[in-house]
DNA sequence: GACATCACGC
DNA sequence: GACGTACGTGATGTCA
């Protein structure tokens, strides 16, 4: 068809997409495939949740214009009227199924989704006569079953999805599938039936006769009735005889299985067309069924027809061209609330310059043009944004605030962050781009070139991320992110010194080192080669060297630090190329990407902490990344030693809890055992040792502690024996036997991670002690190796995630504490369990006691938070700290 | 530009 | 028989 030629009509129809769903087959599959689930209230709702999640699923790949579900109405269909034995074999369905068919229908009338049950039909018939009508009409339809029957209705119009074993994998059947499949067209299925029958349903089909049979002769004779009227040719006798002497139960089958495709159709296509739900009384019902993970995702669904897309309003921009303007502006702000957008030209704050400024006030938009740089517009702009009364709503505040602090600007009045707000709602969701996050909220489209015109949906967007967030929710957003997100500003305008002298002095030793390598390993290998590159070095190691092949990679074989340390005696290049590797990375990524990071307006490194990033709730440090800095080698400490405090005014105090992580899994799991150990203060360690090998603790040597160390860190993580044995180099066995004994010396911890896998298989979500929630849509999944990642999520989520609380809460105390004492100790950076601050040397024994007090009582838990001081003139060189 | 591999931190 | 510790960022090479 010539898309030019085509009437209005013609691309409705091109544009219009029906998607038929078996209501029947598709729950009973969910309610097999899913772990009975119960609420609070004892209401079965396993089927229920299964059918929806696999039905959001279907609707995001598929994108439907029309939907409908269709259901059986009774068991007795017309079916059963030319022969009462069909689907006689079925018993009924379980019990914990059966309520799980009415509550089903319930929520799709409260979805708005279309659905149907008629006397005397099966849903099959619904389904064949709502696509026979769309290959009538050349509409574009998709069946959803489980049930094969309905191969019989594909055509070029029409496509089934048939679901798999599970509820997570479908098989799409166009003709070209079917015929691959069952040698046929699609109607020949029918045929096919006839012969070989369908036990599930009670068609009796030809004795004797199976898939391989009807296929074969079928493709001989086409067609059931040709078959019949040509018998005398098949030559097999036995053969010949069944096919008549079950002839008219051939027929019959013929009749039962085919799908009635020409009812009259009850609801017209328009009545199917997608609509918007309640969303308010869904989330209620949602709630009641405790289905929690589904409450998240609803929203408003993507626009889906091309022709009611809606193209946001473009909004007329005020352009604020004089000192006049702005300063009348900014006095109409007071006690107003705005959304605020600045446009600066690159990602990094501290090396951007600010284009302009937009805000929105009034629901009108308003452009300050920030291009010439004008003290006089940064005067006007100051005593707006420093006031408080000015209620400032915008889209990541922390970038805007560490721009204003170097034009000098203390931002004020900020009431809302959707970056963060989007966060605390779902970590798993890249709030980054503020248009991706209009789109999935509230489905509003601006296209990248017109991101000012985002700054008009600013409050509305708040509001509705608000609205989903719940009241714990809401109080880690207001009570810890938004607050810490100004204490985050301040440290990356601060930033931190690095000589880069010393830095670029070590640049040029580590090049000598690296030549020096090079050349070795060039004349052991025999020849010359890009040793950064691992296809060629591993030709070289194991195809011109010999060397055995340890581990295989997807594109070749493995030439990893674990592999190296393997083959370090089988040949002397290894431990060149080792040596190669260490310091290339030093240079690389440290040496010269730091130097060149040192910011020339200040002097200083400024990294941006990324607040909403992690699954778990933890920071991530980027350009550069300081919370990677080397620690573990002697070669790496020097790079790290390159970090200083002013000399001869101020020092490096670096604060670190001990242990934070295994104390919170002894709140989290209230283990008496481990609680007892850090209450008496014994080395963690040590005690896990005593336990696991059964000892008294004085005789737990280093060795034994070394193991239990491994143990420890790798119940955090969701161990198994297989990484822990590689991890302490004992058998498979040996490993096995730590962790039984572990969890039988620590039952308070065998406990917990048999609740928090339920409750994530029950809520869908876990949760950290201030209530920061991880969604894990994949803790129910079938695939063994895919719900085994989802479960050790569930373990270590919230552990770090409480850890990385703690400090969050301890940053927020430690920064108001500075704050009211009127001391310039500035917090540098936080590296998950550290902090490091820049000490002027007269404020060292005040605020060393002061850091350590708001650390160790930032939060409340049933074992003590301890914190270990270092002091230093630099990163490395630091030393234990005690208080006079 | 996307992907894979490797290596650094907690 | 393979595969098996959480969370990150960044440099480099390879291939399209």
């Amino acid at each position: 068809m010539n898309i030019e030629n085509m009437s209005a009509e013609d691309k409705k129809v091109q544009n219009t997409k029906l998607l038929l769903v078996d209501g029947n087959s598709l729950l009973f599959r969910a309610f097999y495939a899913l772990p009975l689930l119960k609420t609070k209230a004892g209401v079965y709702t396993n089927g229920v949740y299964g059918f929806l999640t696999m039905y959001n699923r279907i609707m995001e790949q598929e994108q439907p214009t029309h939907i409908l579900v269709a259901f059986d109405k009774s068991r007795r269909s017309f079916r059963n009227d030319i022969y009462p034995e069909y689907k006689g074999h079925r018993s009924s369905p379980p019990e914990e199924l059966i309520g799980q068919f009415a509550l089903l229908r319930e929520v799709l009338t409260k979805m708005a989704i279309a659905w149907l049950e008629i006397d005397g039909f099966e849903a099959d018939d619904i389904i064949g006569s709502y696509s026979a009508m769309s290959h009538n009409e050349q509409i574009e339809c998709i069946i959803v079953t489980g049930d094969n029957d309905s191969l019989q209705l594909v055509s070029p119009f029409v496509t089934v999805l048939m679901t798999k074993k599970g509820i997570t994998t479908v098989d799409r059947y166009t003709p070209h599938e079917v015929k691959e499949k069952w040698g046929v067209e699609p109607e020949g299925m029918i045929d096919i039936k006839a012969l070989m029958g369908d036990t599930s349903d009670n068609i009796p089909g030809v004795p004797g006769i199976g898939p391989k049979t009807a296929m074969k002769l079928l493709s001989d004779y086409h067609s059931v009735g040709n078959l019949y009227d040509n018998l005398e040719q098949i030559s097999n006798k036995n053969l010949r005889a069944k096919l008549l002497e079950y002839k008219e139960q051939a027929l019959l089958s013929y009749k039962l299985a085919t799908i009635d495709k020409e009812m009259e159709l009850p609801l017209a296509l328009d009545k199917l067309k997608r609509m918007e739900p309640d969303y308010e009384e869904l989330k209620n019902s949602f709630l009641e069924l405790e289905f929690n993970s589904l409450v998240n995702k609803l929203k408003p669904q993507k626009k889906f027809e091309i022709e009611f897309l809606d193209t946001f309003e473009e909004q007329e921009v005020i352009l604020l061209a004089s000192i006049t303007d702005i300063q009348h502006f900014c006095k109409s702000c007071q006690d107003q609330a705005i959304g605020i957008f600045l446009d600066f030209n690159k990602i990094h704050p501290m090396w951007s310059c600010p284009n302009a400024a937009y805000i929105e006030l009034q629901e009108k938009l308003h452009k300050i043009d920030l291009n010439e740089n004008d003290p006089e517009i940064w005067r006007t702009l100051k005593i707006m944004l420093e006031d408080p009364g000015v209620k400032k709503y915008t889209h990541n505040a922390k970038a805007l605030q560490v721009l204003l602090l170097r034009k000098g600007i203390d931002l004020k009045g900020i009431a809302g962050d959707s970056l963060l707000l989007a966060y605390v709602n779902d970590p798993a969701l890249n709030g980054d781009d503020l248009l991706v996050l209009l789109n999935h909220y509230l489905s509003i489209d601006i296209p990248k070139t017109n991101t000012a015109q985002a700054v008009q949906f600013m409050r509305e967007l708040h509001e509705h991320i608000d609205d989903l967030n719940g009241e714990d929710q809401k109080k880690l957003y207001i009570e810890v992110e938004l607050p810490l997100s100004a204490v985050l500003a301040k440290m990356e305008f601060i930033g931190i010194r690095a000589d880069r002298e010393e830095l670029a002095n070590l640049s040029a030793v580590m090049e000598e080192k690296i030549s020096h390598s090079q050349k070795d390993i060039f004349e052991i290998a025999g020849k010359n080669f890009n040793i950064n590159s691992t296809r060629q070095l591993g030709e070289v190691l194991f195809d011109d060297l010999g060397l055995r092949k340890v581990k295989k990679t997807k594109t070749g074989y493995s030439t990893g630090a674990e592999v190296l340390e393997q083959l370090y005696d089988d040949h002397e290049i290894i431990k060149y190329i080792i040596d190669y590797r260490q310091i290339s990375k030093l240079k690389s990524t440290y040496a010269d990407a730091l130097q060149a990071m040192i910011n020339p307006e200040t002097g200083r490194i400024h990294t941006i902490f990324k607040q909403a990033q992690t699954a778990t709730g933890r920071l991530s440090s980027i350009e550069p990344n300081l919370q990677n800095i080397p620690i573990r080698t002697e070669e790496g400490r020097k790079i790290r030693s390159t970090f200083k405090a002013l000399p001869n005014s101020s020092v490096f105090l670096s604060a670190d809890y001990s242990q934070i992580d295994l104390r919170a899994l002894a709140h989290i799991s209230q283990d008496e055992v481990l609680i007892e150990t850090f209450q008496a203060g014994i080395d963690i360690h040590t005690r896990t040792a005593a336990e696991i090998f059964n000892i008294p603790l004085d005789q737990v040597n280093a060795e034994y502690r070394r193991r239990a160390k491994a143990v420890n860190f790798g119940i955090i993580y969701g161990i198994s024996d297989f990484g822990l044995a590689r991890d302490t180099g004992v058998k498979r066995n040996e490993a096995k036997k730590y962790i039984e004994n572990y969890l039988n010396s620590y039952p308070g911890v065998q406990n917990y991670m048999d609740d928090i896998v339920k409750f994530a298989k029950k809520n869908g979500y876990v949760e950290t002690i201030l209530k920061r929630r991880r969604y894990l849509p994949d803790i129910n999944e079938r695939n063994k190796t895919v719900q085994a990642f989802a479960q050790r999520m569930a373990l270590n989520t919230p552990i770090q995630g409480s850890s990385a609380d703690i400090i969050k809460l301890a940053m927020l105390s430690i920064d108001e504490s500075l704050r009211e004492a009127k001391l310039n100790t500035k917090m540098l950076l936080q590296v998950h369990d550290d902090l490091l601050f820049e000490v002027p040397l007269e404020e060292l024994n005040l605020v060393a006691p002061i850091i350590k007090e708001e650390m160790e009582n930032a939060c409340k838990l049933l074992v003590p938070l301890e914190v270990n001081i270092k002091v230093g003139p630099n990163w490395n060189d630091m030393h234990d700290w005690n208080s006079i």
